[in-house]
DNA sequence: TGTACATCAGTGAACGCGCGTTCACTGATGTAC
DNA sequence: TGTACATCAGTGAACGCGCGTTCACTGATGTAC
């Protein structure tokens, strides 16, 4: 508990207690993600990193997949304040909003690559299991949600379900995310655009694409094609 | 090479020669991934599922990585054959042909969750090494690239960069399955919709951002609310 | 048409490896009296 | 303030497992003469 203690024996052999061993493994993953890859996270290698013996894990995680779920809850939280942090720099210009935490999004896939194929790639086989895994989900999707009503507020975009709005934005963001980290993948660089300008891209032709109401699948029934 | 004998011989035990071990590698593969998920693609069990030793697949692929590489240009086939009968059976009507094509993609992930976690998680280290599998990744795009060309000459889009445009499209798209994909992800359930108007409300959002013509990143540096 | 032989496509034992998990244990901590 | 003791957080040996890959081999095939 008092960590204070063990900094002040400066160069004492680790003690036999490690004081917060549970955040420490978590980091240790964070550190072998970005390393080593999805591939290298096993619970041996984050006790190694740990400097703790393979077992030692088990007395704060049941299992691996715990491990996985709070390093899944890590990156969820982290992409959220990523998101805040742009959010609490409004200053009116409701676009260069958007922009920002449209780049914040697709900066944080970029730097963190494998980190969010923790969170995206079936790894957490299921987030039920972890409420609070799934409570830091779900409130990054809401910080989503909000920016939506606030653009709707200010007349940006078309009144509508907020959840929704929010659903598609993060979906084009998301994927956009995923497609430019596939290494080598032969798309990316067909378009004569950096990441940039991309990202910049789909945040105008999303907020275009929702300055219009939607009116549901009847749009889709209807053959004319100029939507409105 | 001649299948036809193998066939007459009704219960013949196995031959020593298979015939075609290498699509036999790859459907096994296909199979185990549909049955047990990625979490159980290993060289061995492919091996044991097609009925051979397990050492027998190195006379087809240098290594693992080979056989991910066939399994992943297999995925990206399937998934232009999946959209390519959409855009053949195109009867004038463009924007169900976009919705079609949308629901096309949706639903071969939806499907294949699995075979499309080989192609897109980063299991696939490098496309330049396998250039068969890069073809196939590339025909996809510019299926969708196609689509774009067609929508601008009806008049459905705006002028523009047509790979920009499908870029676009294809980020928002594969967004959408991979958020729908995460079982239990605690949003998708939220938006009051189900995939197939989640599905439509995208198509619907893209076309109308695609309606005005994108004009670079100046929209990023403007800010006035109102795009266009 | 028959036969020798090079080539190809399999086999199965063996290699070293690291994994997740369990278990009996021991060292450290903090609390009740 | 001191001591006994329950509780907690680590250790390290051991379990069984399946993996990717290599290697010397053998059975089957097809071609040249």
């Amino acid at each position: 508990m008092d960590n204070a203690q063990k900094s002040l024996a400066t160069d004492a052999p680790r003690p036999y207690h490690h004081g917060d061993l549970w955040h420490a493994l978590v980091q240790a993953g964070l550190a072998i993600l970005r390393e080593e890859g999805v591939h290298g996270l096993t619970l041996r290698a984050v006790a190694r990193r740990a400097g703790v013996s393979h077992s030692a894990p088990y007395r704060h995680f049941a299992d691996k997949d715990a491990l996985l779920a709070a390093i899944g809850e890590d990156g969820f939280n982290r992409l959220s304040q990523g998101m805040r942090a742009v959010i609490e720099s409004y200053d009116g210009d409701l676009v260069a909003l958007l922009h920002g935490v449209a780049h914040a999004y697709i900066r944080f896939v970029a730097e963190n690559t494998d980190h969010v194929r923790v969170m995206f790639s079936g790894l957490l086989s299921c987030f039920d299991e972890y409420p609070n895994l799934a409570e830091a989900a779900g409130r990054s999707f809401q910080d989503v949600v909000e920016i939506m009503q606030l653009c709707q507020r200010e007349g940006l975009i078309a009144a509508g379900d907020p959840r929704q709005q929010g659903f598609m934005a993060w979906s084009m963001v998301h994927g956009l995310a995923n497609i430019l980290i596939e290494e080598g993948f032969p798309v990316a660089e067909k378009t004569g655009l950096d990441i940039q300008q991309m990202t910049d891209a789909c945040v105008d032709t999303l907020i275009r694409g929702l300055q219009s109401p939607h009116n549901g699948t009847q749009v889709a029934a209807n053959s004319q094609h100029v939507i409105s």
